[in-house]
DNA sequence: TGTACATCAGTGAACGCGCGTTCACTGATGTAC
DNA sequence: TGTACATCAGTGAACGCGCGTTCACTGATGTAC
């Protein structure tokens, strides 16, 4: 039956909030149609009123995953100031993050299945990838490395995507070394980015 | 009917091959079991006199990739002395790595996947992993960085892995990002190893 | 404000399809004598 | 070396299943008068 347009329009939020952090945990793949809906509260022939396809539905999730996760990221804190360097690192190499795959940053989830995907979808990784580098790149300091902050935000980045997805499919077989390369990440990560030694990173 | 054992191991040899490439392309959950069968010149109920599953295909495709990238890429050079960093980057960052999936280090195709496999996955995973950083370990000079260089070889997977991720899955929408973040990474992992300035790194 | 009715978000049965896996069967292989 | 036969890798039809998507229908909403 008809519902109001307030009740379709949280209905479609909540489509897009199931399918995030199911796509997340699972894999675009790896969860169907008739759960995403089950989690929202509705049957599977309701998502089609929405979405004209899983593949559309999969790149709204994309982009609203990323748009929150990095809005959350890149918030200034108390002080009004924005995030520094340690603030991103604390957040990507804990094992709270690791370990909540459905809950953190999709780019980490998601980052190799991306190439599989339609054009859409790259894009929004793309644009999502590119602002994170951005807020990076500002909370950078002077570092001994010889190369632009531009660089050394988009290694970072890189380091961050790749290290907490590596963390991840090692731990259960590993756990050991998934902390070793958290803790490394921490080190020289930290030390790229410039921080003063012994400060927030050990 | 019955074949000779040597045809019976080159036919499980060559469903390993087609298997490892095509999941590396499309991920286990992209590729059907006939598909493999098929491109390894068999029908699809012939799998099952050589693998129980399709998940002990992945993790015998998984490992078996992981063990001849691995053993490609730290063979020693005509020179017979161990690869350079230099050597590991130029593998990793170079558009033939990147848009070769189906035919190059099966961490940088899957990595956001493992967590989702089996044990038996993650397990091959990270003996892969800690077989190619101990080799990237072995190539790493003195560095800028206060840190060891177990843990710079450490750091420098985890950016090896997820840049080249991540350079695939913009690279339809952005190829101009996807070019810069394999060069970011160039110059800044060639530092992080200790290379000297303007020599192999730019 | 009250009435009539077009709209359309959501329901749930049904669709065809391809999936992973099973199984009765085949027939060359390789072993026992 | 030759013969008899058990073995078992590979074939291909068949299995149940869950998938993404469609569609006739429902009935509260919200608009036109």
């Amino acid at each position: 039956m008809k519902v109001t347009k307030e009740k379709a329009t949280e209905n479609r939020t909540a489509l897009i909030m199931a399918a995030s952090r199911l796509f997340r945990e699972r894999g675009i793949d790896g969860v169907g149609i008739a759960e995403i809906c089950k989690q929202a509260g509705l049957t599977h022939g309701a998502l089609y009123a929405q979405f004209p396809t899983k593949q559309a539905l999969a790149a709204e999730a994309l982009a609203d995953g990323l748009t929150l996760s990095n809005r959350w990221l890149t918030a200034p804190g108390e002080d009004g100031k924005p995030p520094t360097l340690a603030h991103y690192l604390d957040y990507y190499l804990s094992p709270g993050s690791r370990d909540n795959m459905g809950g953190s940053c999709p780019m980490t989830a998601s980052a190799s299945e991306i190439a599989r995907q339609d054009e859409s979808i790259s894009a929004s990784f793309g644009e999502g990838f590119e602002q994170l580098a951005q807020a990076i790149e500002a909370a950078l300091g002077k570092s001994h490395i010889n190369a632009s902050e531009r660089e050394r935000a988009l290694a970072i980045m890189a380091a961050l995507i790749g290290g907490v997805a590596v963390a991840r499919g090692v731990v259960k077989a590993n756990p050991a070394l998934s902390e070793q390369l958290m803790q490394a990440l921490r080190r020289v990560l930290g030390e790229l980015g410039g921080e003063r030694e012994g400060r927030e990173v050990n």
